[in-house]
RNA sequence: GGUGGGUUGGCCGAGAGGCGAGGCAACGGACUGCAAAUCCGUGUACACGGGUUCAAAUCCCGUACCCACCUCCA
C-alpha cells in the first residue's frame, strides 16, 4: 500500500513517487512573522507536521525546509506603529510562533530558512531570469525589478489560469510594470519612507526583496533545482506558489513535484486574518484548552477541509480527547504497539486523519471491554504518536519540578480523604462518603472507584 | 469576468454509486450503596428541483445560498 497524496497542480489524488528512492524533499512556506500567531497560522504547522511524521514513519528520510519571511511590508508598517526596528519586531514574533509550535508539539523542520539570510541566493536567481530574458529592471528608476510573466508562456499552470482571465491588480501602481501582472522580485529601497536597515546592495541600487522569490531561492539551495512536495495555506497557490513555480522553472529548475496545500479555518465564516483582534491567538486559546487537545481538534479534520471554528466544537474535541488519555492512563504502562491497518490505510489515503482519528476511538472502546487492554493501549500510543499526539510525550512539556512536587503533595492529601470516605463506605455510612467526595470534588477533582481501590484525577473541563 | 471549494442528523465531522465512519450531546439499560468512569442499546442525516441506474449523499443537468484566490494573507 503506497502513500496517495492530492497534487493541487493535476487536482488528483495521485501515488506518492519520490525523485530518489527512500527520501522526501519537503518544502513549507512558513508565516511571515508580524503578528502574534492564531487559530489558523497553527494549523498548517500541525498539518505539515503530521504529514512529516507520517513520511518518517513510511521509512522516507526527510529533508523538511520550513521558511520564515522576516522581511516585509507588513513587518515594516506594523514595527513602526509599535516603534521599534523592524528586525526587533520580527524577532519578537518569531518567538512567539515558536512558542505556539512548541505549545502543539509541532516538531521543529529539518532547518528553517530566514529570508534576510538569504538575499544574495536571491540575487543569483534575478541576475539569472534577466540573462534568460525573463525579468528586467523597472524604467522608471526605482531600482525595482519584475518578473515578465508575458515572456513565461506556462505562467498560470500550477493554478490553472490564463494570463488574460486575470484581473489587475486594482492598485496597480504601474511603477515601470511591462504588464500590469508582473511582480517583484526585487524592490527598490524608498528613503524617504523606509529605514535604511531593510535594504540590502544589489546591482540596481539598495533595496529588498520581493515576496515570492525568497521561496525560490530557499527551496533551491536547501532541496536543490527539483524537489517532491511543496505545501502551504489555499492562499497561498496563487500568486505566491503560482510565481514561486514561474521564477523557478524560467531559471531552469523542475521545482516540486508535487503541491499540497491546506484549507482555512475561519471564524464566523470569515478568515482570521479579518477577524476579531486577538481572542484566536494561539496563547488566549490555551487559557481554555492544553495544546494537546488544540491539536487533536485540528488533526481531527481533513488538511483540505475548511474548518468553521467554534469554541464549542473545540470543547467537545477536549472532551473526546480526555476520553482516550483516560483509557491509556487506566491500561498503564504498555510498550508502543503496531499500528492498525486501518489506520494505516487512512493516514495513506491523502492523510485521512478523520477516519484514522475513527480507528483511534474504536480501538479504545475495544481496550474498555477488553480484561487486558495492553494490546490496544499499544496500538492506540503508535497512533498517537504518529499524530504528534502522544501524551507521555516529553516535548508536552515535563511539568516543572514544583509541578511535580505539588502533586505529590495533594495527592497525600487525598489519599488521606480517600482512606476516610472508603472506611465510611465500609461502615455503610455513606452520607459521610457523599460529603468526602463532594469535598474532593468541589476542589476540582474526581474520584473513580475501581476494583482496585478509588483513584484520583484533575476533574476533565477544568483546564 | 476568470479559477477553485462548499451546503451531511441537536452539534462537530468523514465518506464519493449498494453494507448507518467516528466524536460530542440526548435517551434507555448494565455496573454502583448512590454517583463517576466504562460497556450495551437507541438515529431511517446528506441545500433544492429534475434525470441516469436494479440501486444516488455519492454520477448528470438545472437552481439557490455560502466561501476562497486573482500579485499584502496560513
Amino acid at each position: 500500500m503506497t502513500l496517495r497524496l492530492y497534487d493541487t497542480a493535476t487536482r488528483e489524488v495521485r501515488d506518492f513517487v519520490p525523485l530518489e528512492e527512500g527520501k522526501a524533499g519537503l518544502y513549507v512556506c512558513g508565516l511571515t512573522v508580524q503578528s502574534e500567531p492564531h487559530v489558523g497560522h497553527v494549523r498548517s504547522g500541525v498539518n505539515f507536521d503530521v504529514l512529516q511524521r507520517w513520511l518518517r514513519h513510511l521509512g522516507y528520510d526527510v529533508s523538511f525546509i520550513r521558511n520564515v519571511t522576516d522581511i516585509d511590508d507588513k513587518i515594516l508598517t506594523k514595527a513602526e506603529a509599535q516603534g521599534r526596528p523592524w528586525y526587533a519586531h520580527a524577532a519578537i514574533m518569531k518567538r512567539e510562533l515558536d512558542k505556539a509550535y512548541a505549545a502543539l508539539n509541532v516538531a521543529p523542520p529539518t532547518y528553517e530558512p530566514a529570508a534576510t539570510g538569504h538575499v544574495p541566493e536571491m540575487l543569483e536567481l534575478i541576475e539569472m531570469l534577466i540573462a534568460k530574458g525573463h525579468a528586467y529592471a523597472a524604467a522608471d528608476g526605482s531600482g525595482d525589478v519584475y518578473f515578465d510573466v508575458r515572456s513565461w508562456q506556462q505562467y498560470g499552470e500550477l493554478t490553472h489560469q490564463r494570463i488574460d482571465d486575470m484581473e489587475a491588480a486594482e492598485d496597480a501602481d504601474p511603477r515601470g510594470k511591462r504588464d500590469p501582472r508582473d511582480f517583484a522580485l526585487w524592490k527598490g529601497w524608498k528613503k524617504e519612507s523606509e529605514p535604511e536597515t531593510a535594504s540590502w546592495p544589489s546591482p540596481w541600487g539598495r533595496g529588498r526583496p520581493g515576496w515570492h522569490i525568497e521561496c525560490s531561492a530557499m527551496a533551491g539551495k536547501y532541496l536543490g533545482p527539483a524537489f517532491d512536495i511543496h505545501g502551504g495555506g489555499v492562499d497561498l497557490r496563487f500568486p505566491h506558489h503560482e510565481n514561486e513555480q514561474a521564477q523557478s522553472r524560467a531559471a531552469g529548475h523542475p521545482f516540486a513535484s508535487y503541491w499540497m496545500h491546506n484549507a482555512w479555518i475561519t471564524t464566523a465564516g470569515e478568515k482570521m486574518s479579518k477577524s476579531l483582534g486577538n481572542t484566536l491567538s494561539i496563547p488566549s486559546v490555551l487559557e481554555r484548552v492544553r495544546g494537546i487537545e488544540l491539536r487533536f481538534y485540528i488533526v481531527s479534520a481533513h488538511y483540505r477541509s475548511h474548518v468553521e471554528f467554534s469554541f464549542e466544537a473545540l470543547d467537545e474535541a477536549a472532551v473526546g480527547f480526555r476520553r482516550i488519555e483516560s483509557f491509556l492512563e487506566r491500561a498503564g504502562d504498555v510498550a508502543v504497539g503496531e499500528l492498525p491497518e486501518a489506520f494505516v490505510a487512512a493516514m495513506n489515503d491523502d492523510l485521512g486523519t478523520p477516519a484514522a482519528v475513527a480507528v483511534l476511538f474504536d480501538v479504545v472502546r475495544d481496550g474498555n471491554r477488553a480484561d487486558d487492554p495492553s494490546v490496544q493501549a499499544g496500538q492506540v500510543l503508535a497512533m498517537l504518536d504518529v499524530l504528534g499526539l502522544d501524551p507521555a510525550d516529553p516535548a508536552w512539556g515535563p511539568g516543572s519540578s514544583n509541578d511535580q512536587q505539588l502533586v505529590e503533595a495533594v495527592d497525600v492529601l487525598v489519599r488521606g480523604l480517600l482512606d476516610q470516605r472508603t472506611q465510611a463506605r465500609a461502615d455503610k455510612d455513606f452520607a459521610a462518603a457523599d460529603a468526602i467526595r463532594d469535598q474532593i470534588k468541589a476542589a476540582g477533582i474526581a474520584i473513580t472507584d475501581t476494583p482496585d481501590g478509588p483513584t484520583w484525577a484533575l476533574e476533565a473541563g477544568t483546564k
